[in-house]
DNA sequence: TATGAATGAGGTTTCATTCAT
DNA sequence: TATGAATGAAACCTCATTCAT
């Protein structure tokens, strides 16, 4: 065996991380379909470095990640990022951006489902608990705030496309509660991050102190919907 | 013993770092007061690092921050920091503990103002929006979000120190709102982080969006008071 | 000894390189020629690589020279080169050969021209100062005075093929002219060098600081001609 | 044998070249002055590192010398390098203008010293031989005439500094002796580098063939100083 | 035969840390 | 005690070369 040249002289490591996914070469893409061309191969290495990224970098945050580890752990050569991603910075804003996608589907879809503004803010805090807390969504939520201040343009691309939408559903959920009269404070609508903040607190928490003291992430957000809605939860 | 380069432009090692000296606060002032002796010199040059690498943490982040840098904030020569900090890691664990020294005092002495919950908890608000928001303070809050993951023994520092305290302090506010039948919603007594993560979400709010969308964080503070309390505020 | 990386599996390794194929000039028209044949295609594009290496080492020297950007230049994908070309160095070499092949044609044959010598050397003079000067011929001889002395063979067979022969016809021409009692100086015959010089040195300046102070190179060679000479010239 | 890494992107090796300086830790400045100071000893690194610059790159060129190489051979470490110079490229352009000083010095004294044209032309000759030919300086010449090209800004400082002046310094001597009548061809006057012209190509000659065909330098720029001179040296 | 994705050695450059002064 | 020149391990990135398609 070769040693691959981790911690320089039996410095930890802190963060378990190995196993490179082989790359599965016999791996056809999702669907059954027929052997893997070569687009579909490159963009499953592609995925596979973002993935590997994406744990790198929440693992380490952005400046401490080792491009050779994402290799390693994508199963890819080093060179082989940059035959898809033009520099490490690259790599980290299009991994956010991606990663971003489905989790704007995620939260949006969620309001927009139903009926009464509770049942929507409960389906929003279910989805929020389910996939995103402890999740690699969590993850990049924390990887932006803790990364966001230093790439101004990633921080401006999560505030058009994530926070401005989603606060902008929340005030339409808002609205529809105080004219339902199930909503009584009406400042609200003003600051809708009143309304998300719990659930970026408990994504904040669960990184920094889940292991000493681990929160029940549900209760919490339907403690605070029941504060908002101004009664008590029957559940 | 070796260990010469431990965590290259690296992170880790996770274990806790050494005692600060007992930092005499001794300042001579401007005027030509006694001549500083030894011991004061040394106290300042501590204090002028540790405010240089705040700047420089708070704005590059561990990783990326150089202790060149650092010392050329400080006025004084690379070299020097190592009389003061074993190394990089223990001058950034050093900088968050001493500097939410002062932290902890401002917001826990507020909560002690023994009026009313209503009042003390406006007073919190308050003083977070003048001693916090926008000052190194929230610089160090925003740093401790950030790079907590990654150092294990100053999450639990941080939250031994402050955030158990802080929330301790704000049960026993909410018990007495409760008590006085000022606060309907007893279920926040189990996540008193209900009470502070609009404060939370303003800081990083202001790191991340501040430049593209200003938040009136006294005005949103006080509109999650109200829907604490229950009421329309009369301010 | 190690050999770091060359044939992976135990393959022969392919010793020096190739003879230039026959390069048929059948170039195919733009209008519907004779169909062309693989043979030809093969060597047309050896052509075009050919061409496109002068243009990329002339440029930036052996070193800076990126085969890829040869592959782009020459419309071919990076591996086809090496379908033609052992690796960078061949191709290198081989380029300095096959471009010395019509330099050496065009200046052997201006001293052939019977007449007078100075008759000759006038004649070499214009034809260098057309097909060299400002000219691809004039790029490779830059290069090898650049990169010959890292090519020791190159600079071997250039002497060999160009050089000496270069110099024997130069010589042949003096003699004539003492003979004729054209040129006194009898120690030119020694160091035929002297009549070439000032043509290496127009291809240098032109190289160096043509941008800067353009020279007159036909005034210049033919003042060096007269100097030779020892005579006014009549144009 | 273990020859680790041949020539990377690089070229050749075709240049004996190892013996690192040992960095003479007790050397004192030239004089045999007091201790060496700080300042002294940097001063020493700093030439070192320039001498050892000069053997690389006349050896390799620009883009294959390796920096690790030079740090090897001036006795220092890799980064040393970086203490003194900004990047590989400052380095090579420094090393190419401080070593100029003293060739300009050198040259452009000889011409100044005399009093006939001829036999300051005769004592340039002498000088170029013995402090040119197969010295640093002469490899100094051949790396501009190689790189020049790639190194605008290098090639018009060296227009500037050395070109330039060398070639007013000629005309000078021209003048006089066309003036006094030694001189016949009142051509040269508007091309000096027609005087020069054969030392230039003798250096370059030496680079490239002085292995397969040594060249009786001085006894060329004799013969062309009688071409010049239009007579039958006495020598 | 032609392609170009993949490889990985190796190059330049940075920076935490040491230590002679 | 303070300095800052020096060190050298790594990090990022490039590019000659290979090989499956």
């Amino acid at each position: 065996m070769i040693k691959p040249r981790k911690s320089p002289r039996g410095v930890p490591a802190a963060h378990a991380a190995e196993a490179p996914r082989s790359a599965d070469k016999t791996h056809r893409s999702a669907s059954g379909g027929p052997k893997p061309t070569r687009a579909i191969r490159a963009a499953e290495r592609r995925e596979a470095i973002v993935a590997a990224a994406l744990d790198e970098f929440a693992g380490r945050g952005f400046a401490a990640t080792r491009l050779e580890d994402v290799a390693k752990r994508a199963g890819v050569a080093k060179g082989t990022i940059y035959l898809h991603f033009k520099d490490k910075e690259a790599l980290f804003q299009e991994l956010v951006r991606t990663a971003l996608v489905p989790l704007i589907g995620r939260l949006t879809a969620a309001p927009a489902a139903t009926e009464s503004p509770r049942a929507a803010l409960e389906m929003f805090a279910e989805t929020f608990v389910q996939e995103v807390i402890g999740t690699k969504r969590g993850d990049i939520l924390r990887l932006i705030v803790a990364e966001g201040a230093r790439f101004p343009s990633l921080a401006e691309f999560y505030y058009r496309e994530v926070v401005s939408r989603g606060l902008a559903g929340m005030q339409k959920l808002i609205e529809i509660g105080i004219a339902r009269g199930e909503i009584s404070n009406a400042d609200i609508l003003r600051f809708p991050q009143l309304v998300v903040a719990p659930a970026m607190v408990a994504v904040i928490w669960q990184g920094l102190f889940g292991k000493l003291a681990p929160l029940d992430v549900r209760a919490m957000l339907h403690a605070h919907i029941d504060l908002i809605f101004g009664e008590r939860r029957t559940t």
